[in-house]
DNA sequence: TATTGTTATACTCTATAACTATA
DNA sequence: TATAGTTATAGAGTATAACAATA
């Protein structure tokens, strides 16, 4: 059954095979993240932060949810001291979130211990990996600004 | 083969760039069903049981969540009447839920919806869409595990 | 007038624990 | 004893609407 020549296949078996592959990729940071007492979505805006520190709409944006939102995940990533929220010297009405160096420990294990993910790449050589990284490339702008 | 090979590319971007894909992939799909007065999961339900009716349990593990939110979840399916309880005829414990016609053409109308994801494939020639496929098969299994 | 961040509200999804009716 | 489904509860994420401070 398992055919060697995939020939064209079906664009939505590829669809589904995409959407099963995220839903995996999602559990499986998300299940690290519990394992550090954070939720799936707190350990992605402390990845987000690690560029830089980002104003609440900047982190509205990149969560594509609404701004009201950030308010109270911000409110429970500071509780635990994992983030920051600092004055913006340009406009007063801006409050920048800053990642602290408990937030930057924090997300780092999280990544590492992405069990599942890790191993499934290694199934791929080098080589493969640089033609899935080639192909994904192409396909993420279009999906970016999908919402 | 694409004659840019970008220099083997850190496992590490690639794994976040399948993150980038997997959550702009559910993203789609939950605007999709939105849009039809449905939540993401609600529509994950829906093309779930199109393979043919399941107990509750049976959702449970696919949800990889545990079972007493299949309850509410069915429930409010059930009152939209795109879902229906059967009684189990072999097991008196087990309520299979099977999907109505009027489910099975909402999630149609969903999945032909999915504007941004469709879009996305159309930039990669049927060549491609091949090698994509088979390199994300071989990337499934483990992942699937995970949780 | 428009924007940033906040509050209040309501709904959905989630896990945990306890319960029932079956097996 | 074990399993299927339910209920109760609490926490987290989500959108909508309204508000104060600032631009």
């Amino acid at each position: 059954m398992s055919a060697s020549t995939p020939s064209a296949p079906a664009k939505i078996e590829l669809l589904e095979l995409l959407a099963a592959l995220g839903t995996a990729q999602w559990r499986d940071f998300s299940a690290a993240a519990t394992r550090h007492g954070l939720t799936g979505t707190q350990a992605k805006v402390l990845a987000h932060l690690g560029g830089g520190p980002l104003p609440m709409r900047g982190l509205a944006d990149r969560l594509v949810c609404d701004a009201s939102n950030i308010t109270g995940i911000v409110d429970r990533l500071e509780d635990q001291g994992l983030v920051r929220r600092e004055p913006s010297p340009t406009d007063r009405r801006v409050k920048n979130v800053v990642i602290t160096s408990l937030g930057r420990e924090m997300i780092v294990r999280v990544r590492t211990e992405m069990q599942a993910t890790h191993s499934a790449l290694d199934t791929l050589n080098v080589e493969e990996q640089a033609t899935l990284y080639a192909l994904l490339t192409r396909l993420r702008p279009p999906l970016e600004h999908s919402a």
